[in-house]
DNA sequence: CGCCGATTGTGCGTTACCACACAGAACGCA
DNA sequence: TGCGTTCTGTGTGGTAACGCACAATCGGCG
């Protein structure tokens, strides 16, 4: 579906080009619906589309032998989807799975490619948003090394909230527990916990914030660290209240 | 001290650059000693050089407000210490910090950016590098969510081995459970048991690697997954063994 | 309305790791 | 040779999270 060049700018990092460069680009987008659980692709895939979520969440995943999962990273209408095309790599170690049902567009790998190496501010806006991404993915590591369930569920849910226009996240204990690479129960322990402080309220396979602020009181360090690098290198916040 | 060329290419990200490229590169480069704890640059910091390492090993240390530290990525003379530099960051949120002592070159950040900026092969074998790099801090994260202080012991011993010329690590069991994010006696009792399999010795301040196979038999799949994706990526790998 | 699958809640026992305290061993230097 | 510091080993008790089993509850659909 061709895009209605409006609503690009839903994602930000397509609105942060120059008017100039969305000019170039819009016709080259294309408009795309997940469900949740759609898989972009697996790790290891050729990949044949970046995706730039307008509405929807994407989650990437790594899929050990075992069958057990961890969540490295979550992108929204604040990234894209496909930083391993202008690195070089094409494919990732990862799986790429719609986290929040919603929208997308997405570009040809050649488009994306082409677009990049022209060297102007497309290129280093791409090379900005990886560093944040990557200052993300640390931040993981060092969350799942030094924090608890409690900590990483409420770092979670801002994550997820500050990419959603709506305040319910619509997931189950199960799937939760499967990106934060722990227990169905520690999940529901955890949210229970957040529900008994009024941060959330947990109803069947929903989850609803209801106090921001209290929950960016609550959180570890690693949520603020990411957000302030995000604005810092992409001169805007993806949070709702921060930045 | 400017540098006999020939040194260079001890760096296997140099060594993989066209002649033409090191040839132009080559007196931009001046070589450097590291002892065991100096600090490259703390987080925050505005950056003058990027570090090829020789036979240095560096770590990419994240520091919590508390004080207590986890390692996101680990460099020797496979990479180099900087990507934020052309990444556009300029800066990183984590310490990088001399693990192992030895040497590298180092070049300015102008002349790093220049070189990148011509988008020819430089430019291409940085991004290439940087995503692999991206790999290995995903497993970390993946590694500290789902393995224990007994499999990530086995994977860090591994990494620094890989990126060592002698079989013997010079680190107290202290420095090493910073680096991992654990206590000491962690550290302590996951060695004996490394020992007691007869696949290192465990000497004050130093371990010693004497059954490399039997480390990578014993190690977690984490280990495998970062070294083919820089096989993949770089066209070579930094394991002794493997590719 | 009633049934069934999906989701959440609870209750075990077990394990891994933590925090703290301190003993013993090795090394370095006077 | 002896002394102090650094490093490693050990013990005790506590906590967080695990795996597993199963009960309770919710929602949708025939």
């Amino acid at each position: 579906m061709p895009v209605d060049s409006s609503i690009l700018v839903k994602n930000y990092l397509i609105a942060a080009l120059p008017k100039k460069e969305i000019a170039r680009l819009e016709h080259k987008f294309e408009k795309v619906s997940f469900k949740l659980g759609d898989v972009l692709y697996e790790s290891g895939d050729l990949i044949d589309y970046a995706y730039f979520p307008l509405t929807s969440i994407i989650s990437m995943l790594y899929v050990m032998e075992n069958g057990a999962t961890a969540e490295i990273g979550i992108v929204g209408n604040d990234g894209l989807i496909g930083v391993s095309l202008f690195m070089g790599g094409e494919t990732t170690t990862s799986r790429a799975i719609v986290q929040s049902a919603g929208e997308a567009v997405r570009m040809t790998v050649s488009d994306l490619k082409a677009e990049f190496k022209r060297g102007e501010e497309f290129q280093d806006l791409m090379l900005r948003y990886t560093q944040a991404m990557m200052t993300q993915i640390s931040q993981t590591a060092v969350c799942n090394r030094l924090h608890s369930v409690d900590q990483q569920l409420c770092r979670w849910i801002l994550l997820s909230h500050d990419r959603l226009e709506s305040d319910a996240l619509v997931m189950t204990h199960d799937l939760i527990s499967n990106m934060l690479g722990v227990r169905r129960e520690g999940v529901t322990m955890a949210a229970r916990k957040l529900a008994k402080r009024k941060l959330i309220t947990n109803n069947r396979g929903t989850i609803t914030v209801i106090d921001r602020k209290g929950l960016e009181h609550a959180v570890c360090e690693c949520y603020k660290v990411v957000n302030d690098e995000y604005n810092r290198l992409l001169s805007r916040g993806i949070s709702r209240t921060f930045g």
